[in-house]
DNA sequence: CCCGTGACTCTAC
DNA sequence: CGTAGAGCCACGG
């Protein structure tokens, strides 16, 4: 018999998918719960990329690559997952000062390429 | 079924 | 930079 509703993802296939991009993150790289859940297909599903790494017991998960959308840790200050978090991420290189992530610099000729037209 | 609770995000002040 | 509100989504009571 036919499934009841063949376009929405079951919560699971959700899950899957959004291990799966965090799964793709390299080392020294880092994304917003927002991208992530953007790369797998659901542009509002944020709080659900979060739900799906608080639940995640994969001891090989590189959870700690994901980020705020302004390129904070998301646990609370000097706690347990905030130190282990910036820990992770110092050990491959990536720069965090004071809970977060050096956002990419804008280009230095941004001016002159938009004013150019 | 309503309601509260987050590893969230965006817009307005 | 900081706060407040609203929208968003899955879960558990």
């Amino acid at each position: 018999m036919p499934r009841k509703s063949p376009d929405i993802p079951s919560t699971d296939a959700r899950r899957a998918r959004i291990l799966a991009v965090v799964r793709s993150l390299a080392p020294g790289e880092v994304a917003s719960y927002g991208e992530v859940a953007r790369r797998a297909g659901f542009p509002r599903g944020a709080r659900l990329a979060a739900r799906v790494l608080a639940a995640n017991t994969d001891p090989d998960l590189p959870w700690h690559r994901v980020l705020r959308a302004d390129g904070r840790i998301a646990f609370a200050p000097n706690s347990r997952g905030y130190r282990e978090q910036a820990r992770r991420l110092r050990a491959e290189g990536v720069d965090v000062r004071q809970g977060r992530v050096r956002p990419p610099a804008a280009p230095r000729d941004l001016d002159a390429l938009l004013w150019r037209f």
